[in-house]
DNA sequence: ATCATTTCTTAACTTTAGTGAACGATTTTA
DNA sequence: TAAAATCGTTCACTAAAGTTAAGAAATGAT
């Protein structure tokens, strides 16, 4: 498990052994259980998750729905919003999946930033992909049709549609699960003719 | 107009004389007449933009279409997804009203803030607060219709709605100009009833 | 100031998404 | 294992967006 963490870091910057230590000194691995809550709308939480193994997901209730807005798999990242400006969540957080995750408070990554600067500039660089990346999304996002979306993810993210819940899915997508239903026997009609 | 730039920047870190006379010295103002355009699809630009007065948007052209996915006004910024990995630009940037622009290159960036590491800080929060903002954004998006977008920006940015073009706005929106005129006239029909 | 061009609106029609309900299939849990 | 709950699909219907086209309004250029 810990390898992939420092396979993972390392495409960003080099550790020695010492530092390898310290990290994992900090005992940020948790094992969590499908459905779990990490957290709730309404709390105010401190706690950052690093996806190293499973899938969580980010979703609002809005009229007694669930509208979930973004998933997060493999070495990938979420800082919640309430972290940074200590205000209640608007979200839930949930896991879709048994998962292991990277659970860091704040005052842990400063704790971290300041002995290694390195991790500073690592975070700095995850923040700009991010970024750049979520810009492309939202860019796609809009000049595209639902169809076009649900296409669009089955080339991008075929592993996604396996392994989370339709319902799930179709507000990812920006819309209802029985018109993902409809919109995908759409698609099967199509290719047979 | 250096005073609103440094308004602005003073909200994030403080300058000595000497710094500020440093960034005048650099000559990053630009004034752009309306309908300039400063980047265009396939090019490999290294210039950033940062809006003191006026407006700009950014737009992919698909078939032949405009489709407008982001406006950028008075204290606002943009890097070029090209700026950071150099490759040609899937986009263009065009100025929606005469403007008051600075722009730098990601040279000039590297050596301003390694001559000012308060710089790096300053640009690291924008960042940060950058990738919040777009977030809560792209929520939004996923989570309401058309007309729910249109009504939230009345309220968030009205400003918006009186300087920019119809057909720049609907695809914005993620809509088609036709659809977003029956869209406000349907609002117009609610509210006289 | 006038003409030409572009932009916005309206309308009729087509396509697709939202809605409410029913059904079978799957999963949970008792 | 059986009953209950949840989930996914389908259907009929409604509402809204896409499409095509025409005309009105605004803008720009000569």
């Amino acid at each position: 498990m810990q390898d992939i963490l420092f396979d993972f870091i390392s495409k960003y910057i080099s550790l020695t052994e010492d530092e390898k230590n310290t990290i994992l000194s900090l005992d940020l691995f948790r094992t969590v259980k499908k459905g779990t809550i990490l957290l709730k709308e309404g709390q105010k939480s401190k706690e950052e998750y690093f996806v190293l193994k499973g899938c969580i997901r980010k979703y609002y209730v809005i009229d007694g729905e669930e509208k979930t807005t973004v998933f997060f798999t493999e070495m990938e990242g979420v800082t919640p919003h309430c972290v940074k400006n200590n205000t209640p969540s608007e979200y839930f957080i949930s896991c879709v999946e048994d998962s292991i995750l990277l659970v860091s408070n704040a005052e842990m990554g400063i704790e971290v930033n300041s002995k290694f600067p390195k991790f500073e500039t690592m975070c700095r660089i995850l923040s700009e992909e991010l970024l750049s990346k979520q810009q492309i999304d939202f860019d796609e996002f809009k000049t595209s049709s639902p169809e076009q979306r649900y296409l669009n993810l089955l080339q991008k993210r075929p592993d996604l549609i396996q392994r989370v819940p339709q319902q799930q899915l179709a507000s990812f997508l920006g819309i209802k699960p029985q018109s993902l239903s409809r919109l995908r026997a759409r698609i099967l009609e199509k290719k047979h003719s």
